[in-house]
DNA sequence: TTGTAGGCGTTATCAG
DNA sequence: CTGATAACGCCTACAA
């Protein structure tokens, strides 16, 4: 009796066997009473139909060969008659595999974000992965509730400028494959743009245009991204002999880049360069309510060309980081490692590059005249109210 | 023999029980010794330190009431020792019931698609759901595709902006809540908004200034949104007596923009709606680009209010849709409906408004002098290189 | 090649 | 209030 009702079902299967497969053909119509209606079809079901035993069904069907041709092609067609789809769960529980993978971004908020979701939202679907999203708010607490909750469900996990410990990722990935983007962390495969290339380029690019100090905007101080691109910059800076000043914004958003402009104007320099695009958007827009022209008085260089960064007046000159490429590079990764298929050359490399529009150029002192700063004062009070 | 190994389990945590519950405190490192190293704790563990049965465990973790507190307290200090947490799995094999909730947009590549995942994922922490995402690239196989992969997985299902049939929608609906973004669809819970307000206020703030004729420009000819949105402009145009025109462009996109301003300048109208914001973004760039100026010879009014909107020259008039708020306003329903806690207002209203920035004004038939033009031919081609 | 007999970790339904 | 036990649907040694 313990096993009872097994036992039923599988004499039941073994009864009805001869009587479908009699038929040979098996018309869907037939097939729908046997599980009409609610829920799906099991691979008891199937085997049912095929007259097999369900270990067969599930051998047929996992595609781990032993089984023979005909009964293969017999299982097959029982099961798309029945619509069968393998029920992920209990094939989890036993595999502990999901076909899902877990991305948690930063900043749900951010459209830098965006391009990173977008790009593994793609490679998701194209390896036929679903990928689970989760915003972490910038919050490090947020971030690890997320990310436990996630490893529960997920083959893996992509952390995308994660506020966690080194440490806390580590031992994340020590659960299961993590790939971490925009940041590097010891023993943990990481996808993170080469940024050095592209600021090397902007700060040339001022550099030539008689640029001589110039101010870096950071985001939040203890952001690693916002460190390596200040370090970067100083770098750059120094090759080129310029003077560089960093200045602390309060949060990387448009906002903080308004907030930021008093500071970029006490600061005396003639360009200045943002850890995103977000802060140049509202320090350019905060700077021209002020009057100020740009880049004829003051050059404004960005950082990961968001949309939108285009079509500013003037648009914004800025480093492109390929963070769709990030998100499809590192969700690649992550499946290929999964698979045991990672390739050799592991972490792609990823190159950025400054893209020069009209926001930055050359020094020059032409003060405005009278009229000009007025219409300029209405653009901006326009700009604003928009 | 049947069910030997189970027994024998049980038989273990009955020996354990006496020796465990004999000290009372249970410190950590004893409990790891339990079960130490990869897999994770199960109530089992739990059961056998805490010295009850499995399914009294089972019974107090899942909050169903019915357990004294001195046993509930035990198995919680147990469960917390062994670090355990439940096999999200095993659970959803047994209740069907995964708290994942999946999301389905029809562009991962357009900002608007970004609002509503914002909303739904942002939703989806607060009430601690796991929120799966695809997109289906405008395409009708896709869509289905990555719904019934979906559908195996989730507890329920957003579709926004779907492009599949009703049919297939309430299809998917019989199986799992559904609920539907900016689209209606008989018979399944829809969050669209109230878009003839926002358009109407356009149409009557053109009119105001004196245009008399506008075009609307349409997205995929089939798209419900689009023509829902012709459709209000036609019955606004009609009540301020003003002529409107349709005009189909290729792909709702930047590009498609581009492509249609040809058309638009042909068609002789003074005014132009367009049935999202990224149309107008290359509309009016290309327009720029051949030298009209907006709002002088042409008005532009978009749709959406995505990011970047406001960043254009002149800013982009556009009648607003809180895409975030229908993301997480659906997202909202679904987890009631899930929970059965539906409020009876049921479909929340959302409501469109006109935000008047730069880019609409009134009809004047000035024309440029030659030097402006050149001037804005400049401005144009600096952009389009950007 | 195919069938048998568990087991995966939980929940739910019974008795007690 | 607690314990025993049968599902849930699939996978996989092992046996035949």
């Amino acid at each position: 009796m313990v096993l009872g009702q097994d036992t039923i079902v599988v004499n039941g299967a073994g009864q009805r066997q001869n009587a479908v497969t009699a038929g040979q053909s098996v018309p869907a119509a037939s097939m729908n009473s046997a599980r009409n209606g609610k829920s799906n079809a099991t691979i008891y079901d199937v085997a049912m139909v095929a007259g097999v035993n369900p270990s067969t069904v599930s051998r047929a069907l996992s595609k781990s060969g032993r089984v023979s041709a005909r009964t293969q092609k017999l299982i097959e067609a029982a099961a798309t008659g029945l619509n069968f789809h393998a029920n992920p769960f209990a094939r989890a529980l036993h595999t502990g595999r999901t076909n899902t993978f877990g991305l948690i971004v930063a900043d749900l908020t951010s459209p830098a974000s965006f391009d990173i979701i977008r790009g593994a939202g793609i490679t998701a679907t194209v390896r036929n992965y679903t990928l689970a999203l989760a915003g972490s708010a910038d919050s490090t607490v947020t971030e690890l509730i997320a990310a436990r909750r996630m490893m529960a469900t997920v083959d893996g996990l992509i952390l995308a400028s994660p506020c966690m410990d080194d440490d806390d990722i580590r031992t994340l990935a020590r659960d299961k494959p993590v790939v971490v983007i925009n940041r590097e962390v010891d023993g943990v495969p990481c996808v993170v743009p080469d940024e050095s290339k592209g600021i090397r380029e902007a700060v040339r690019s001022l550099a030539a245009n008689g640029h001589t100090k110039v101010a870096f905007v950071a985001g939040p101080p203890q952001s690693p991204m916002s460190i390596r691109r200040w370090e970067a910059v100083q770098a750059s800076c120094e090759f080129s002999r310029l003077d560089a000043v960093r200045l602390d914004s309060s949060r990387p958003t448009v906002d903080g880049g308004r907030q930021v402009a008093q500071d970029v104007r006490a600061s005396g320099v003639t360009a200045v360069l943002t850890s995103n695009d977000l802060l140049a958007f509202g320090l350019m827009q905060e700077l021209q309510a002020a009057g100020m022209v740009v880049p004829d008085e003051i050059s404004i260089v960005g950082f990961d060309d968001i949309f939108g960064a285009g079509f500013t007046t003037p648009p914004l000159t800025t480093v492109r980081s390929p963070r769709e490429e990030c998100g499809s590079g590192a969700a690649t990764l992550l499946l290929d490692l999964l698979h045991g298929t990672a390739l050799s050359s592991g972490v792609p490399t990823i190159v950025t590059e400054l893209v020069q529009r009209g926001s930055s150029g050359r020094v020059s002192a032409r003060k405005m005249s009278p009229a000009r700063c007025r219409r300029h004062e209405i653009e901006a009070e326009l700009r604003r109210r928009a």
